[in-house]
DNA sequence: TGACGAGTGTTACCGAAGTAACTGACCGCT
DNA sequence: AGCGGTCAGTTACTTCGGTAACACTCGTCA
C-alpha cells in the first residue's frame, strides 16, 4: 500500500502543512509585488536573459537586486573546485541577488532557466525606496528570513538525511516553489538535468538516476509530454515521514 | 614541513581574507551594539541564563529577538528524529532569535554554552524602532545577509568537503566568530564538547575525536591549562586550502 | 572509598555513496 | 545520411564514514 499515486492515502497534516505554506509563500509573493512593483519599479526597463544566460556571477561587484518578471532561474555558486551547488530555484515575482547587501563581492551566481524577464535594481535604490516607504522593510526582511529558514533546513537535511530523503525534499521543495498544479498532481514548467536535480541534492548524478527511476516505479514521479516532471506531492511526503520514523 | 604550529609559512593572502572578515564582523557588531543599544535597548533589564539553559526552543510561539550582551550561545534545532544540529555560535554583542521575523513557530533553539546575559524584545518593538531610526534598517538587513551568507558557506562544505575539511572549517569559524587571541594562537574561551564540535560539523563524534586528534599531532590543535581549545588558523586555513586543490 | 556518569579515545565491521567506464537515445548540423 | 554533442541509464570497484562495542580518565557525591 500508499504505493499508489494517489495523495489520498496519506496523513493530511502532512499535505496541509507544505500546502499552507506554499499558500504564505505565493501570498507573500503577490504582496510583495504589488509593494515593490509601485515603489521601486515603476519606470524601469526588464532586461530579458536567454536560456542558460548567467544573470550574475561569483565574484562580480555589482550590489544590485533582480526583480523576475518571468521565467525560472537557479541560484547556486560555484566552489573553488570547480563543483556547481544550487541553493535555490525561483521564479517570476521573486527577487534574486539579495546576497549583496553585505558583501562587496558576490559569493554566489543566479543562471536563468528559461527566457526570464528581470528589473535591476541597485540596492542603494532599494535601501532610499524603503526609506520612503518604510513598511516596506517587512517585506525584505520576510525575504530574508525565508531565505534563511530554508538554507538551515538544506543543513539539516544534509546532516540527516541518505541520498534519497534528500531527492524527495529537494523534489518536494521545487512543487512547492515553482510547481503548477496539473490534475491530481503537480508539475514542474521547466526542464531539469539530472546533473542540476544532483546539484540541488548534494549527490552524484547517478544516484539521482537511480532514485528517480524508484520513485517513478512507484508512481510517485513521472514525465509529461513536453519532458517535465509530474510529482505526487502527497505520496513524496508520506514517503519522506515515514521513513524518518524508522530507527 | 608545513607541519609546525606556526602560521608563518602559509600564504599570506590567506591569512588576510580571513582577519579582513573577522575584523568586518567584529566592526558590525560594534556599530550594531552602539545603534541598537541606544534606542531599542534602552530601559530594558537583561535576563541572565545559567550554563546549559534553553533560551527559547524548537516550536515556541513568542515572536522576540535576544540582544546578547554576554556570554555564548549555540543556535540550532532538534530534527523529527530527535539529533541535534549546530548551525552557529554567539557571544555578547549579537542577537538571536531573528528567525522569528516570518515564523509563527520557531523552527530553531537556543541554549547558553556559558552564563549568558540577554535583552528579550519582540520582534514588534523591534520594528517599530526601526520605523522612529530608519537607518537601523541596514543593521537589520546586515545581520540576516550574514546568517544567510554563512548558511551558504555550510550548504558547501556539507556538499562537498569531507569529514576532515569540514571540521577545519567548523574551527576556523569559531575563531574567527568567537576566538580571542592568545599569543600566536587563538583561544576558544568555552567548552565545546566533542559531541558539540560534531554537530556543527554534520558527522559523527568518533570521526571528529579521531580528526581533532590528527590535528593536535600536527600541532594545529592544542588544549590550554583550562581546558579550551587553542587553534593555529594561518595552519588550519593552509590545509584547508591545499587539501582543497587535491583532485 | 567506591560507584556512577559524562566525556574521551580506539578499533573492527559494514553499508551507502562516490568513481569510472560504459551503452544507448535523442537531438541538431552540415 | 552520418557525425558529434548532450543527457539518461547501468554496473563493478573502492572509499568514506556511520555503527557498535569497547577501555580509560575524571569529577562528584553518597
Amino acid at each position: 500500500m500508499a504505493q499508489t499515486s494517489q495523495g489520498a492515502n496519506m496523513p493530511p497534516e502532512l499535505g496541509d502543512t507544505l500546502s499552507r505554506q506554499a499558500i504564505l509563500s505565493t501570498a507573500l509573493i503577490s504582496v510583495f509585488r504589488g509593494k515593490f512593483c509601485d515603489f521601486v519599479l515603476v519606470n524601469r526597463k526588464a532586461i530579458t536573459f536567454g536560456k542558460h544566460s548567467v544573470i550574475y556571477d561569483v565574484g562580480e561587484r555589482s550590489r544590485t537586486f533582480f526583480f523576475l518578471q518571468r521565467g525560472f532561474v537557479k541560484v547556486g555558486t560555484i566552489t573553488a573546485d570547480g563543483r556547481e551547488v544550487i541553493y535555490d530555484v525561483r521564479k517570476g515575482g521573486d527577487v534574486i541577488g539579495e546576497l549583496c547587501a553585505s558583501e562587496e563581492l558576490r559569493p554566489d551566481r543566479a543562471v536563468a532557466l528559461e527566457e526570464t524577464d528581470a528589473i535591476c535594481v541597485p540596492f542603494e535604490d532599494v535601501m532610499q525606496q524603503i526609506l520612503k516607504k518604510p513598511d516596506l522593510i517587512a517585506v525584505l526582511v520576510d525575504v530574508f528570513c525565508r531565505a534563511l529558514k530554508e538554507a538551515y533546513a538544506q543543513v539539516n537535511s544534509l546532516a540527516i538525511d541518505d541520498t534519497v530523503h534528500r531527492l524527495i525534499k529537494v523534489l518536494i521543495g521545487l512543487a512547492a516553489k515553482i510547481g503548477c498544479r496539473s490534475g491530481t498532481l503537480v508539475e514542474i514548467p521547466t526542464y531539469l538535468t539530472q546533473e542540476e536535480i544532483a546539484q540541488m541534492a548534494a549527490a552524484r548524478r547517478e544516484r539521482v538516476c537511480t532514485a528517480l527511476n524508484s520513485l517513478r516505479r512507484r508512481g510517485m514521479v513521472q514525465y509529461s509530454a513536453r519532458g517535465h516532471m509530474l510529482l505526487d506531492v502527497g505520496a513524496l511526503e508520506f514517503y519522506s515521514a515515514e521513513a524518518t520514523e524508522r530507527h
